[in-house]
DNA sequence: TAGATTGTTAATCGATTAACAATC
DNA sequence: TAGATTGTTAATCGATTAACAATC
C-alpha cells in the first residue's frame, strides 16, 4: 500500500554500504560495483543493488558506483548529512567509556550533556563535559534540542530511565542496558549487548578445546 | 536434510530467552509462559514455543515453563552452563571499558590475558592483568586453552589482528572494530558497533527537532 | 470438568536470489 | 561493437504466524 514503507531490515543494512564506501575511498577508489561492495559485507550483489533500488538510481551499466556520490547519497537517505546531538544517561565505567570512544564523533553524533542521578557523580568532570543531575533532562533537552540518548545505567534502572527519557520527549534510544525496554512505538530503540553475541557463538563451540 | 542444522536466527534469540528468564526468576517467579516470555520481548508466543520445539519439550500444557529448568536447558544448549575464557586484544581505552564491564563475568565469560603490541602499553598492569606483548599469542592461547578472542584495536588494525588469531587457533570473535572481517567459515564472528545503530535510527527522526 | 497452554502442522508472509533486458 | 554492470521482475526460499489437537 505505502510505496514509502521500506523495511526495516533495508534501512539497517545502508550503514553498512555507508561504511564499506568509506573504507573504499580511503583505499583511493572511485568507482566500485555491487559485486565489490557485496564481496566486502557477505551479502550477494543483487542484494546490494535491490536494497539501493528503493531510494533511486545510484549506478550506471557498465560502469558502477561513483563512491563520493554514493555515499552522499546514502548520508542524505539516512539524515547524517547533519550531526545530530545526544545526551548520555549514566556516568559510571560504561558511561566513561562511551563518552571517550571517538566513534560517535566520527560517524556524525555529538555527546552534548552527561546526566546522572548519583549525587556523588553530579557536578564532576567527566572528559570535556561536566555532569548533570538526571532531574534537569527535560531542560537539557531543550536547550540542546536533542531528540536522541544513550542509557549507560545498570539492567535495574533502565526501564525508569527510559520512561523518563520518553516522557522528556526523546524519540530515539540506544541502550546498553541487558533488558528489552517496552517503549511506545513512535520511540526508536537500539540494544547493545555484547554478551548476547558470545552466548551464541558457544553455541558453535566444542567445549573439548577450551 | 541435516536435521540438526537450527536457523541461525533461532540460535541468537536463545540468549534473550535466557535473560528473559533470569529477570523473570529474579522478580520471584517460578514459572512462566510463552506468552510472558513473548511479551517482554516484543515477539509472538507462537515464535517463543516453535524456537524451543527445535530443541525438545520443556512445558507442560495448561501451566508453562518452570523457569529455573528452561534457564537449565537453554545453558546446556548454548553450552554456557560451564565458563568460557576469553583473551582481550587491544589495550587502548576501549579494551580497558571491556576489561571493566562486569557483563562479561555475570554472562559466563572470564577475560584471562589482555595483548596489544604497542611496547609502551606491555608490561603495563590494566585491572588485575597485566598486558602482553600479542607475539606471545599462540602460548597464551594454549596455556589457558582459549577458543574466543575479542578484538578492541582500531579499525586499521583489525584485520591483521584478526588473521593473527585464526591462525594462531581461535574459533570465535567478538570485535568492536568498525569493519567486517572475511574469514574461514569455521570461524564465528560477531560485531559491536554502536554507530550502525544510531545510524539507521536518524532515517526515521525528524530533522527538525533536533 | 473447564480453562489454560503446549507442541506442531499448514498457510502466509516477506526477504533473497536468479535471470535478463537495458544501457553505459 | 563486446564486455560489464545496472535496475527490476518473477521465482524461490525461509521465517513467521494462525490454527488446533493434545493434555496438564
Amino acid at each position: 500500500m505505502n510505496p514509502l514503507a521500506i523495511p526495516e531490515i533495508v534501512i539497517k543494512r545502508l550503514p553498512l554500504y555507508l561504511r564499506t564506501l568509506r573504507l573504499l575511498g580511503d583505499e583511493g577508489q572511485a568507482v566500485t560495483s555491487s559485486q565489490d561492495i557485496g564481496d566486502r559485507l557477505g551479502i550477494s550483489a543483487t542484494q546490494v543493488r535491490k536494497d539501493l533500488s528503493y531510494f533511486g538510481e545510484f549506478g550506471k551499466q557498465g560502469t558502477g558506483y561513483d563512491i563520493q556520490y554514493l555515499q552522499q547519497q546514502l548520508r542524505e537517505i539516512l539524515k547524517i548529512d547533519r550531526r545530530w546531538k545526544l545526551v548520555l544517561i549514566g556516568a559510571g565505567d560504561l558511561g566513561r567509556a562511551v563518552l571517550r570512544y571517538t566513534g560517535f564523533e566520527e560517524g556524525g553524533f555529538s555527546i552534548v550533556a552527561v546526566l546522572d542521578k548519583d549525587e556523588r557523580k553530579i557536578g564532576k568532570q567527566m572528559g570535556r563535559l561536566k555532569v548533570a543531575d538526571i532531574a534537569r533532562l527535560p531542560e537539557v533537552l531543550r536547550e540542546h534540542g536533542v531528540q536522541i540518548a544513550i542509557i549507560a545505567v545498570p539492567a535495574s534502572n533502565a526501564k525508569e530511565v527510559a520512561d523518563a527519557l520518553v516522557k522528556a520527549g526523546v524519540k530515539a534510544i540506544l541502550s546498553y542496558a541487558p533488558v528489552s525496554l517496552s517503549l511506545p512505538s513512535h520511540v526508536h530503540v537500539q540494544h547493545i549487548d555484547p554478551v548476547l553475541g558470545l552466548q551464541s557463538m558457544t553455541y558453535y563451540l566444542d567445549p573439548g578445546q577450551g
